[in-house]
DNA sequence: TCTGGGGTCCTAGGACCC
DNA sequence: TCTGGGGTCCTAGGACCC
């Protein structure tokens, strides 16, 4: 038996947590720059306020219901989910985190000894009581049919206590016809597209179609998510495994046009992407920068560039990753266009502890213990304290941050004052 | 004026090898 | 008329997730 567990509205509660004057108010936190809408409360949905809302857009409908507006704060919602995280890993031994605000547990034999339904309740009642965050939970024999139970959890949260289990056929048959094909699990726009062209509109539907069909229009992976909805558990619990490509990439607040402008941006990223890969424990062999015009302003000419640059020895290095992603750049900056975004992406690691000597080996061993230093001093003083001279030093946090809450469980200052 | 960021996996096709 | 057969590796693009 597998169980998902997934917080409700998850950025949303976070911010409710510290403000409960706003529990039953209509709550969205927005993307970096405000730009978007990327969580809301159930009383912001119910307003008809879409995933994906463009902030300006709805600006009049916010004011309209008193909608409370927060701009994300990152560092407030990992925190949170690692709290969440570790509470829920003491309910079996075997969990697999799905992404910030949601995990896997295997459940296996634990049914026989008790209660299935008062175990999931319990995980709902410590993590509600301990954290301030709802969540709910779906349990089932596969992990896809695990995700649809919790979507029924989530859906009827009186029935259900916020806790759906799918331990019978004919309830497995009754929730996937419930269930429509553009929201199952694994199915996206395109597939749901074309899927409805096959007469197929519920997830039971699919679970009908020939497995010819599918291994040819949906590959191995549509294969394996239609057996595993049928009840053949496919798809297992993952590992965490260290990333394969890591990035950073940002929307700018207003157009630049100049390449030092851009630079200063690029040379920020590729640092960012060093610092990340030092985490990981990992060295980059190759990166590719970025560079994008403001793709909705359809009266500007645009030009969307790329360029992947192989490098002449893996690094973890800021500098040096800062210096190929700078030289890269040069490549492909053109004069004259309004630039709106940009971004480094580094891939093709190694093991930072797998010394390949090539023949024209030309790294800097000296920058090794600099990096350890750097981040040491940045743990302990604040993030970004020591830069590159290439970074703007005077840039503080150009991001537009309206609304941003304070942090309220990972800095000291910020912490929540209580009035007795 | 204003429209996010960061990941994964699979496949087809080309280049190359013997 | 007819022009081998069997591999590997790499990459770009497409699909998906939160």
């Amino acid at each position: 038996m597998f169980a998902l567990i997934d917080c409700n509205n998850f950025y949303a509660s976070c911010e409710r947590v510290f403000r409960p004057d706003l529990n039953g108010k209509p709550v969205v936190v927005l993307s970096n720059n405000d730009g978007c809408v990327i969580a809301r409360s159930n009383e912001a949905k119910a307003i008809g306020i879409p995933m994906g809302a463009p902030a300006f857009e709805y600006e009049s409908l916010f004011q309209q219901h008193q909608v409370y507006v927060f701009s994300a704060n990152f560092a407030l919602y990992g925190d949170m989910s690692n709290r969440i995280m570790t509470i829920l890993s003491n309910y079996s031994p075997e969990m697999e985190i799905y992404s910030i605000d949601e995990c896997f547990l295997r459940l296996n034999g634990f049914g026989k000894h008790f209660s299935l339904q008062d175990y999931g309740e319990q995980m709902r009642l410590q993590v509600t009581k301990w954290t301030g965050i709802p969540i709910s939970i779906g349990i089932a024999t596969t992990k896809s049919l695990s995700k649809l139970a919790n979507r029924i959890a989530k859906k009827f949260p009186e029935k259900t206590k916020g806790v759906y289990i799918i331990d019978s056929e004919e309830k497995r048959i009754k929730a996937l016809k419930w269930l429509k094909i553009e929201d199952v699990w694994g199915i996206g726009k395109q597939h749901a597209k074309r899927l409805h062209t096959q007469q197929v509109t519920s997830a039971y539907d699919y679970t009908l179609l020939p497995d010819d069909w599918v291994r040819k229009n949906m590959s191995v992976v549509g294969l394996r998510l239609k057996h595993d909805l049928q009840g053949i558990p496919t798809l297992d619990l993952e590992d965490v495994q260290p990333k394969k490509n890591i990035a950073t990439t940002r929307s700018f607040e207003s157009n630049y046009t100049q390449f030092e402008q851009l630079n200063e941006r690029i040379v920020t990223f590729a640092g960012s992407c060093a610092e990340k890969l030092r985490k990981q424990k990992s060295c980059c062999q190759s990166l590719m920068v970025f560079i994008h015009t403001n793709g909705h302003r359809k009266d500007l000419p645009q030009y969307n560039q790329n360029i992947v640059v192989k490098l002449p020895f893996p690094t973890h290095s800021s500098i040096e990753l800062a210096r190929f992603a700078s030289q890269a750049l040069k490549l492909i900056f053109k004069q004259g266009y309004a630039y709106k975004k940009a971004g480094v992406i580094v891939q093709d690691f190694i093991p930072e502890n797998v010394l390949q000597t090539t023949l024209f080996e030309n790294r800097n061993e000296r920058h090794i213990p600099l990096m350890k230093t750097i981040d040491q001093l940045n743990a302990r003083y604040g993030q970004q304290k020591i830069r590159l001279a290439s970074q703007d030093l005077k840039r503080v946090w150009k991001m537009k941050q309206e609304k941003l809450s304070p942090r309220y469980t990972t800095q000291l200052s910020d912490i929540i004052t209580i009035n007795v």
